[in-house]
DNA sequence: CGTATCCTCAAACGATCGTTTGAACCGGCG
DNA sequence: CGCCGGTTCAAACGATCGTTTGAGGATACG
Protein backbone atom coordinates (compact mmCIF):
# COMPACT_ATOMS: atom_id res chain seq x y z
CA UNK A 1 0.00 0.00 0.00
CA UNK A 2 2.39 2.80 1.46
CA UNK A 3 5.73 2.78 -0.54
CA UNK A 4 7.03 5.90 0.07
CA UNK A 5 9.75 6.77 2.74
CA UNK A 6 12.07 4.48 4.98
CA UNK A 7 10.55 1.84 6.90
CA UNK A 8 10.84 3.70 9.87
CA UNK A 9 8.17 6.12 8.69
CA UNK A 10 6.09 4.22 6.45
CA UNK A 11 5.31 2.60 9.94
CA UNK A 12 4.53 5.58 11.69
CA UNK A 13 2.42 6.61 8.94
CA UNK A 14 0.54 3.51 9.04
CA UNK A 15 0.62 3.18 12.41
CA UNK A 16 -1.06 6.63 13.08
CA UNK A 17 -3.80 5.69 10.99
CA UNK A 18 -4.78 2.38 12.23
CA UNK A 19 -4.42 3.46 16.14
CA UNK A 20 -6.63 6.50 15.23
CA UNK A 21 -8.84 3.88 13.74
CA UNK A 22 -8.80 0.74 16.07
CA UNK A 23 -7.14 1.90 18.91
CA UNK A 24 -4.18 1.03 20.21
CA UNK A 25 -4.96 -2.32 21.47
CA UNK A 26 -7.23 -3.28 18.49
CA UNK A 27 -4.91 -2.41 15.88
CA UNK A 28 -2.52 -5.28 15.29
CA UNK A 29 1.43 -5.24 14.26
CA UNK A 30 0.37 -7.25 11.16
CA UNK A 31 -2.34 -4.97 9.69
CA UNK A 32 0.24 -2.18 10.78
CA UNK A 33 3.05 -3.71 8.79
CA UNK A 34 0.83 -5.09 6.04
CA UNK A 35 -0.79 -1.38 5.65
CA UNK A 36 2.99 0.01 5.67
CA UNK A 37 4.02 -2.49 3.59
CA UNK A 38 7.05 -3.82 5.73
CA UNK A 39 8.01 -7.22 7.13
CA UNK A 40 5.84 -7.72 10.42
CA UNK A 41 9.28 -8.12 12.21
CA UNK A 42 10.30 -4.48 11.10
CA UNK A 43 8.37 -3.24 13.87
CA UNK A 44 10.28 -5.00 16.74
CA UNK A 45 13.74 -4.61 14.65
CA UNK A 46 13.19 -0.72 14.52
CA UNK A 47 11.44 0.20 17.39
CA UNK A 48 12.06 -2.79 20.29
CA UNK A 49 8.33 -3.08 20.76
CA UNK A 50 4.32 -1.85 20.12
CA UNK A 51 4.71 0.01 23.15
CA UNK A 52 7.68 2.12 22.20
CA UNK A 53 5.69 2.16 18.58
CA UNK A 54 2.95 4.24 20.15
CA UNK A 55 5.87 6.16 21.94
CA UNK A 56 6.89 7.07 18.93
CA UNK A 57 3.89 8.06 17.06
CA UNK A 58 3.56 10.45 19.98
CA UNK A 59 6.37 11.87 19.87
CA UNK A 60 6.83 12.81 16.23
CA UNK A 61 3.44 14.49 16.42
CA UNK A 62 3.40 15.94 20.05
CA UNK A 63 7.04 17.72 19.52
CA UNK A 64 5.74 19.70 16.90
CA UNK A 65 2.64 20.86 18.51
CA UNK A 66 4.04 21.75 21.79
CA UNK A 67 6.70 23.57 20.33
CA UNK A 68 4.48 25.07 17.80
CA UNK A 69 1.89 26.19 20.75
CA UNK A 70 4.73 27.79 23.09
CA UNK A 71 5.83 29.95 20.35
CA UNK A 72 2.49 31.14 19.77
CA UNK A 73 2.08 32.02 23.38
CA UNK A 74 5.08 33.75 23.99
CA UNK A 75 4.25 35.99 20.99
CA UNK A 76 1.57 37.28 23.56
CA UNK A 77 2.40 35.62 27.15
CA UNK A 78 2.92 38.89 29.67
CA UNK A 79 2.12 41.82 27.66
CA UNK A 80 -0.53 44.56 29.39
CA UNK A 81 -2.89 44.42 25.92
CA UNK A 82 -3.30 40.20 25.64
CA UNK A 83 -6.56 39.40 26.03
CA UNK A 84 -7.74 35.78 26.46
CA UNK A 85 -8.88 35.23 22.85
CA UNK A 86 -5.00 35.35 22.09
CA UNK A 87 -4.23 33.26 24.63
CA UNK A 88 -6.55 30.47 23.73
CA UNK A 89 -5.40 30.99 19.68
CA UNK A 90 -1.72 30.25 20.70
CA UNK A 91 -3.15 26.89 21.98
CA UNK A 92 -6.06 26.45 19.86
CA UNK A 93 -4.83 27.18 15.92
CA UNK A 94 -1.32 25.13 16.48
CA UNK A 95 -4.02 21.98 16.78
CA UNK A 96 -5.80 23.06 13.94
CA UNK A 97 -2.99 23.56 11.64
CA UNK A 98 -1.79 20.36 12.43
CA UNK A 99 -4.85 18.66 12.40
CA UNK A 100 -5.55 20.75 8.73
CA UNK A 101 -2.15 18.72 6.54
CA UNK A 102 -2.43 15.23 5.84
CA UNK A 103 -2.57 12.70 8.09
CA UNK A 104 -1.90 14.97 11.13
CA UNK A 105 -5.88 15.27 11.72
CA UNK A 106 -5.82 11.77 12.44
CA UNK A 107 -2.99 12.53 14.78
CA UNK A 108 -5.72 14.75 16.67
CA UNK A 109 -8.22 11.57 17.18
CA UNK A 110 -5.38 9.24 18.41
CA UNK A 111 -4.65 12.10 21.46
CA UNK A 112 -8.06 12.26 22.47
CA UNK A 113 -8.60 8.37 22.30
CA UNK A 114 -5.54 8.65 24.68
CA UNK A 115 -7.47 11.30 27.10
CA UNK A 116 -10.28 8.82 27.32
CA UNK A 117 -8.28 6.00 28.03
CA UNK A 118 -7.55 6.73 31.49
CA UNK A 119 -3.95 4.56 31.31
CA UNK A 120 -1.40 4.90 33.62
CA UNK A 121 1.80 4.60 31.24
CA UNK A 122 0.18 6.66 28.82
CA UNK A 123 -0.97 9.32 30.92
CA UNK A 124 2.27 9.80 32.29
CA UNK A 125 4.10 10.03 29.37
CA UNK A 126 1.45 12.24 28.18
CA UNK A 127 2.24 14.22 31.64
CA UNK A 128 6.03 14.52 31.11
CA UNK A 129 5.58 15.64 27.47
CA UNK A 130 2.54 17.57 27.74
CA UNK A 131 2.40 18.93 31.52
CA UNK A 132 5.01 22.02 31.05
CA UNK A 133 2.89 23.19 28.35
CA UNK A 134 -0.37 23.28 30.11
CA UNK A 135 1.58 24.76 32.54
CA UNK A 136 2.23 27.79 31.10
CA UNK A 137 -0.77 28.52 29.67
CA UNK A 138 -2.40 27.63 33.09
CA UNK A 139 -0.24 30.80 34.45
CA UNK A 140 -1.37 32.98 31.95
CA UNK A 141 -5.23 32.51 32.04
CA UNK A 142 -4.57 33.24 35.82
CA UNK A 143 -2.94 36.18 35.20
CA UNK A 144 -5.89 37.31 32.79
CA UNK A 145 -8.41 36.44 35.20
CA UNK A 146 -7.33 36.98 38.27
CA UNK A 147 -10.91 37.39 39.66
CA UNK A 148 -11.63 33.49 39.72
CA UNK A 149 -10.15 31.84 42.70
CA UNK A 150 -7.51 28.87 41.95
CA UNK A 151 -10.19 25.85 41.97
CA UNK A 152 -12.54 27.96 39.92
CA UNK A 153 -10.14 28.55 37.30
CA UNK A 154 -9.18 24.71 37.27
CA UNK A 155 -12.36 24.01 36.93
CA UNK A 156 -13.18 25.18 33.50
CA UNK A 157 -9.92 24.89 32.21
CA UNK A 158 -10.29 20.96 32.34
CA UNK A 159 -14.29 21.86 31.17
CA UNK A 160 -12.48 23.95 28.12
CA UNK A 161 -10.01 21.11 27.43
CA UNK A 162 -12.92 18.80 27.50
CA UNK A 163 -14.45 20.89 24.80
CA UNK A 164 -11.93 20.97 22.71
CA UNK A 165 -10.52 17.62 22.67
CA UNK A 166 -13.92 16.78 22.00
CA UNK A 167 -14.28 19.03 18.90
CA UNK A 168 -10.89 18.45 17.49
CA UNK A 169 -10.98 14.57 17.55
CA UNK A 170 -14.49 14.49 15.36
CA UNK A 171 -12.77 16.64 12.55
CA UNK A 172 -14.12 14.49 9.82
CA UNK A 173 -17.47 15.63 10.78
CA UNK A 174 -16.86 19.56 9.89
CA UNK A 175 -17.11 19.50 6.63
CA UNK A 176 -16.14 22.85 4.33
CA UNK A 177 -18.57 24.27 2.05
CA UNK A 178 -16.98 24.32 -1.37
CA UNK A 179 -17.32 28.43 -1.81
CA UNK A 180 -14.89 28.98 1.33
CA UNK A 181 -11.17 28.75 1.09
CA UNK A 182 -9.55 26.10 3.05
CA UNK A 183 -7.73 28.97 4.70
CA UNK A 184 -11.11 30.54 5.86
CA UNK A 185 -12.60 27.57 7.03
CA UNK A 186 -9.89 27.20 9.17
CA UNK A 187 -10.10 30.34 10.62
CA UNK A 188 -13.88 29.79 11.28
CA UNK A 189 -13.37 27.09 13.05
CA UNK A 190 -10.79 28.84 15.04
CA UNK A 191 -13.30 31.73 16.00
CA UNK A 192 -15.42 29.22 16.62
CA UNK A 193 -13.54 27.46 19.25
CA UNK A 194 -11.87 30.67 20.73
CA UNK A 195 -15.07 32.47 21.33
CA UNK A 196 -16.95 29.62 23.14
CA UNK A 197 -13.66 28.88 25.41
CA UNK A 198 -13.13 32.60 25.93
CA UNK A 199 -16.94 32.34 27.38
CA UNK A 200 -16.92 29.59 29.43
CA UNK A 201 -13.82 30.63 30.77
CA UNK A 202 -14.31 34.17 31.32
CA UNK A 203 -18.10 33.94 32.28
CA UNK A 204 -19.14 36.10 36.02
CA UNK B 1 -14.64 -11.23 44.85
CA UNK B 2 -18.08 -10.15 44.28
CA UNK B 3 -20.69 -12.48 45.56
CA UNK B 4 -24.14 -10.77 45.98
CA UNK B 5 -27.01 -10.88 43.29
CA UNK B 6 -27.81 -13.37 40.33
CA UNK B 7 -24.87 -14.27 38.03
CA UNK B 8 -26.30 -12.13 35.46
CA UNK B 9 -25.94 -9.21 37.81
CA UNK B 10 -22.74 -9.80 39.03
CA UNK B 11 -21.41 -9.82 35.50
CA UNK B 12 -22.68 -6.61 34.56
CA UNK B 13 -21.66 -5.24 37.60
CA UNK B 14 -18.08 -6.51 36.82
CA UNK B 15 -18.20 -5.50 33.74
CA UNK B 16 -18.97 -2.14 34.09
CA UNK B 17 -15.74 -1.57 36.34
CA UNK B 18 -13.05 -3.02 33.89
CA UNK B 19 -15.01 -1.99 30.94
CA UNK B 20 -14.62 1.68 32.40
CA UNK B 21 -10.63 1.07 33.95
CA UNK B 22 -9.34 -1.13 30.69
CA UNK B 23 -11.76 -0.57 27.94
CA UNK B 24 -13.88 -2.98 25.94
CA UNK B 25 -11.38 -4.95 24.41
CA UNK B 26 -8.72 -4.33 26.87
CA UNK B 27 -11.23 -6.22 29.43
CA UNK B 28 -10.91 -10.27 28.58
CA UNK B 29 -14.24 -12.34 29.64
CA UNK B 30 -11.91 -14.63 31.84
CA UNK B 31 -10.97 -11.42 34.17
CA UNK B 32 -14.44 -10.43 34.12
CA UNK B 33 -15.75 -13.84 34.91
CA UNK B 34 -12.80 -14.27 37.85
CA UNK B 35 -13.62 -10.64 39.38
CA UNK B 36 -17.49 -11.40 39.31
CA UNK B 37 -16.87 -14.45 40.95
CA UNK B 38 -18.47 -16.78 38.19
CA UNK B 39 -17.64 -19.61 35.55
CA UNK B 40 -15.90 -18.51 32.13
CA UNK B 41 -18.79 -19.89 29.95
CA UNK B 42 -21.26 -18.30 31.93
CA UNK B 43 -21.14 -14.97 29.73
CA UNK B 44 -22.03 -16.75 26.82
CA UNK B 45 -24.64 -19.00 28.29
CA UNK B 46 -26.29 -15.33 29.83
CA UNK B 47 -25.63 -13.04 27.23
CA UNK B 48 -24.89 -14.98 23.83
CA UNK B 49 -21.53 -13.20 23.16
CA UNK B 50 -19.48 -10.84 24.71
CA UNK B 51 -20.42 -7.89 22.28
CA UNK B 52 -24.06 -8.58 23.76
CA UNK B 53 -22.54 -8.11 27.32
CA UNK B 54 -21.02 -4.94 26.21
CA UNK B 55 -25.43 -4.01 24.78
CA UNK B 56 -26.44 -5.12 28.46
CA UNK B 57 -24.22 -2.88 30.41
CA UNK B 58 -25.35 0.18 28.21
CA UNK B 59 -28.83 -0.51 28.04
CA UNK B 60 -29.18 -0.88 31.97
CA UNK B 61 -27.68 2.38 33.06
CA UNK B 62 -28.91 4.35 29.80
CA UNK B 63 -32.94 3.12 29.88
CA UNK B 64 -32.57 5.04 33.39
CA UNK B 65 -30.63 8.02 32.66
CA UNK B 66 -32.56 9.30 29.42
CA UNK B 67 -35.77 8.34 31.21
CA UNK B 68 -34.51 10.42 34.11
CA UNK B 69 -33.52 13.35 31.37
CA UNK B 70 -36.51 13.12 29.90
CA UNK B 71 -38.78 13.90 32.67
CA UNK B 72 -36.68 16.59 34.09
CA UNK B 73 -37.22 18.27 30.86
CA UNK B 74 -40.99 18.01 30.09
CA UNK B 75 -41.19 19.64 33.61
CA UNK B 76 -39.41 22.50 32.22
CA UNK B 77 -39.43 22.68 28.46
CA UNK B 78 -42.23 24.86 26.43
CA UNK B 79 -42.62 26.91 29.09
CA UNK B 80 -42.58 30.87 28.50
CA UNK B 81 -40.14 31.51 31.45
CA UNK B 82 -38.19 28.21 30.95
CA UNK B 83 -34.06 29.14 31.03
CA UNK B 84 -31.20 27.76 29.74
CA UNK B 85 -29.96 26.74 33.27
CA UNK B 86 -33.58 24.80 33.68
CA UNK B 87 -32.98 22.47 30.35
CA UNK B 88 -29.11 22.27 31.22
CA UNK B 89 -30.40 20.90 34.34
CA UNK B 90 -32.37 18.67 33.29
CA UNK B 91 -30.12 17.14 30.84
CA UNK B 92 -26.88 17.45 33.78
CA UNK B 93 -28.24 16.51 36.91
CA UNK B 94 -29.30 12.93 36.35
CA UNK B 95 -25.95 11.89 35.27
CA UNK B 96 -24.58 13.62 38.41
CA UNK B 97 -27.24 11.41 40.45
CA UNK B 98 -25.85 8.65 38.27
CA UNK B 99 -22.06 9.24 38.91
CA UNK B 100 -23.29 9.28 42.46
CA UNK B 101 -24.62 6.07 43.57
CA UNK B 102 -22.11 3.81 43.71
CA UNK B 103 -21.06 1.79 40.87
CA UNK B 104 -23.03 4.45 38.31
CA UNK B 105 -20.04 6.58 38.83
CA UNK B 106 -18.41 4.29 36.02
CA UNK B 107 -20.65 4.42 34.07
CA UNK B 108 -19.98 7.59 32.77
CA UNK B 109 -16.45 6.49 32.32
CA UNK B 110 -17.59 3.83 30.19
CA UNK B 111 -19.95 6.48 28.04
CA UNK B 112 -16.97 8.52 27.92
CA UNK B 113 -14.84 5.20 26.21
CA UNK B 114 -16.98 4.83 23.95
CA UNK B 115 -17.47 8.54 22.85
CA UNK B 116 -13.81 8.48 21.95
CA UNK B 117 -13.90 5.44 20.13
CA UNK B 118 -15.41 5.59 17.02
CA UNK B 119 -16.44 2.14 16.65
CA UNK B 120 -18.87 2.09 14.19
CA UNK B 121 -21.58 -0.54 15.37
CA UNK B 122 -21.22 1.30 19.20
CA UNK B 123 -22.33 4.66 17.09
CA UNK B 124 -24.68 2.87 15.88
CA UNK B 125 -26.19 1.38 18.89
CA UNK B 126 -26.04 4.93 20.65
CA UNK B 127 -27.47 6.77 18.66
CA UNK B 128 -30.70 4.31 18.44
CA UNK B 129 -31.10 4.87 22.49
CA UNK B 130 -29.94 8.27 22.73
CA UNK B 131 -30.79 10.24 19.26
CA UNK B 132 -34.23 10.89 20.37
CA UNK B 133 -33.16 12.26 23.43
CA UNK B 134 -30.70 14.62 22.20
CA UNK B 135 -32.83 15.41 19.54
CA UNK B 136 -35.86 16.85 22.17
CA UNK B 137 -33.06 18.72 24.13
CA UNK B 138 -31.58 20.29 20.97
CA UNK B 139 -35.19 21.54 20.11
CA UNK B 140 -35.55 22.97 23.50
CA UNK B 141 -32.32 24.54 23.21
CA UNK B 142 -33.14 26.28 19.43
CA UNK B 143 -36.35 27.26 20.94
CA UNK B 144 -34.49 29.21 24.19
CA UNK B 145 -31.63 30.46 21.42
CA UNK B 146 -33.26 31.76 18.44
CA UNK B 147 -30.66 34.12 17.35
CA UNK B 148 -28.54 31.14 16.70
CA UNK B 149 -28.30 29.76 13.06
CA UNK B 150 -28.69 26.19 13.03
CA UNK B 151 -24.90 25.48 12.12
CA UNK B 152 -24.14 27.49 15.04
CA UNK B 153 -25.92 25.60 17.74
CA UNK B 154 -24.93 22.57 16.79
CA UNK B 155 -21.76 23.94 17.04
CA UNK B 156 -22.10 24.80 20.46
CA UNK B 157 -23.91 21.95 21.49
CA UNK B 158 -21.43 19.60 20.49
CA UNK B 159 -18.99 21.18 22.26
CA UNK B 160 -20.66 21.40 25.08
CA UNK B 161 -21.07 17.65 24.71
CA UNK B 162 -17.59 16.95 24.37
CA UNK B 163 -17.09 19.49 28.13
CA UNK B 164 -19.63 17.60 30.12
CA UNK B 165 -18.74 13.90 28.66
CA UNK B 166 -15.07 15.19 29.95
CA UNK B 167 -15.80 16.16 32.73
CA UNK B 168 -18.47 13.51 33.57
CA UNK B 169 -15.88 10.91 33.10
CA UNK B 170 -12.97 12.30 35.15
CA UNK B 171 -15.15 12.49 38.61
CA UNK B 172 -12.75 10.71 40.72
CA UNK B 173 -10.65 13.79 40.60
CA UNK B 174 -13.29 16.32 41.75
CA UNK B 175 -12.84 15.45 45.67
CA UNK B 176 -15.53 16.51 48.16
CA UNK B 177 -14.24 18.26 51.16
CA UNK B 178 -15.20 16.97 54.46
CA UNK B 179 -16.95 20.27 55.53
CA UNK B 180 -19.47 19.68 52.87
CA UNK B 181 -22.26 17.45 52.52
CA UNK B 182 -22.21 15.23 49.67
CA UNK B 183 -25.90 16.61 48.29
CA UNK B 184 -24.14 20.10 48.56
CA UNK B 185 -20.99 19.35 46.59
CA UNK B 186 -23.20 17.39 44.00
CA UNK B 187 -25.26 20.77 43.90
CA UNK B 188 -21.92 22.80 43.20
CA UNK B 189 -20.61 20.36 40.67
CA UNK B 190 -23.68 20.93 38.82
CA UNK B 191 -24.09 24.32 39.11
CA UNK B 192 -20.47 24.37 37.93
CA UNK B 193 -21.31 22.70 34.57
CA UNK B 194 -24.44 24.87 34.29
CA UNK B 195 -22.86 27.96 34.37
CA UNK B 196 -20.13 26.67 31.97
CA UNK B 197 -22.58 25.36 29.65
CA UNK B 198 -24.99 28.36 29.29
CA UNK B 199 -21.85 31.11 29.34
CA UNK B 200 -20.76 28.52 25.67
CA UNK B 201 -24.13 28.28 24.51
CA UNK B 202 -25.64 31.74 24.93
CA UNK B 203 -22.38 34.25 23.97
CA UNK B 204 -23.18 36.60 21.66
C1' DC C 1 -37.57 -42.61 43.16
C1' DG C 2 -37.02 -40.88 38.31
C1' DT C 3 -36.72 -37.25 35.35
C1' DA C 4 -36.79 -32.73 33.33
C1' DT C 5 -34.99 -28.00 33.49
C1' DC C 6 -31.92 -24.65 34.52
C1' DC C 7 -27.41 -23.63 35.54
C1' DT C 8 -22.35 -24.30 36.51
C1' DC C 9 -18.09 -26.26 35.69
C1' DA C 10 -13.35 -27.75 33.76
C1' DA C 11 -11.49 -28.48 29.50
C1' DA C 12 -10.64 -27.83 25.02
C1' DC C 13 -11.18 -25.36 20.31
C1' DG C 14 -9.29 -22.47 16.66
C1' DA C 15 -7.85 -17.85 15.97
C1' DT C 16 -5.00 -14.08 16.76
C1' DC C 17 -1.86 -11.59 19.41
C1' DG C 18 3.31 -9.57 20.28
C1' DT C 19 7.70 -11.27 19.93
C1' DT C 20 11.80 -14.07 18.55
C1' DT C 21 14.64 -16.63 15.47
C1' DG C 22 17.88 -17.72 11.90
C1' DA C 23 18.54 -17.66 7.23
C1' DA C 24 18.68 -14.74 3.06
C1' DC C 25 19.54 -10.42 0.82
C1' DC C 26 22.27 -6.24 -0.30
C1' DG C 27 25.34 -2.32 -0.86
C1' DG C 28 30.10 -0.90 0.04
C1' DC C 29 34.88 -1.69 1.09
C1' DG C 30 39.29 -4.11 1.47
C1' DC D 1 36.28 -11.59 -5.57
C1' DG D 2 35.13 -12.33 -0.22
C1' DC D 3 33.36 -10.62 3.63
C1' DC D 4 30.42 -7.67 6.64
C1' DG D 5 26.99 -4.61 9.00
C1' DG D 6 22.39 -3.33 8.22
C1' DT D 7 18.02 -4.80 6.80
C1' DT D 8 14.24 -7.82 5.30
C1' DC D 9 12.11 -12.11 5.15
C1' DA D 10 9.13 -16.47 6.23
C1' DA D 11 8.34 -19.22 9.95
C1' DA D 12 7.61 -20.41 14.34
C1' DC D 13 7.08 -19.46 19.56
C1' DG D 14 4.18 -19.25 23.70
C1' DA D 15 0.44 -16.62 25.47
C1' DT D 16 -4.12 -15.09 25.48
C1' DC D 17 -8.32 -14.23 23.33
C1' DG D 18 -13.77 -15.37 22.61
C1' DT D 19 -16.35 -19.26 22.13
C1' DT D 20 -18.01 -24.14 22.37
C1' DT D 21 -18.60 -28.60 24.40
C1' DG D 22 -20.30 -32.25 27.25
C1' DA D 23 -20.46 -33.90 31.67
C1' DG D 24 -22.21 -32.97 36.19
C1' DG D 25 -24.87 -30.45 40.08
C1' DA D 26 -29.10 -28.40 41.88
C1' DT D 27 -33.89 -27.93 42.32
C1' DA D 28 -38.80 -28.87 41.54
C1' DC D 29 -42.50 -31.86 40.10
C1' DG D 30 -44.64 -36.32 38.75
Amino acid sequence: MNSSGSTKERILGAAEVLFAQRGFDGASLRQLTTAAGVNLAAVNYHFGSKDKLVEQVFRRRLDALNASRLTALAKVAGAPDTTLEDVLGAYIRPALDLSHDGSGSLFMRVLARAFAEHDDNLRQFLSANYGHVMRQFTAEFARLLPQLSKPELYWRIDLVTGALTHAMSGFGMIQRKSDVSEHAHREQTAQHLIRFAAAGLSHP
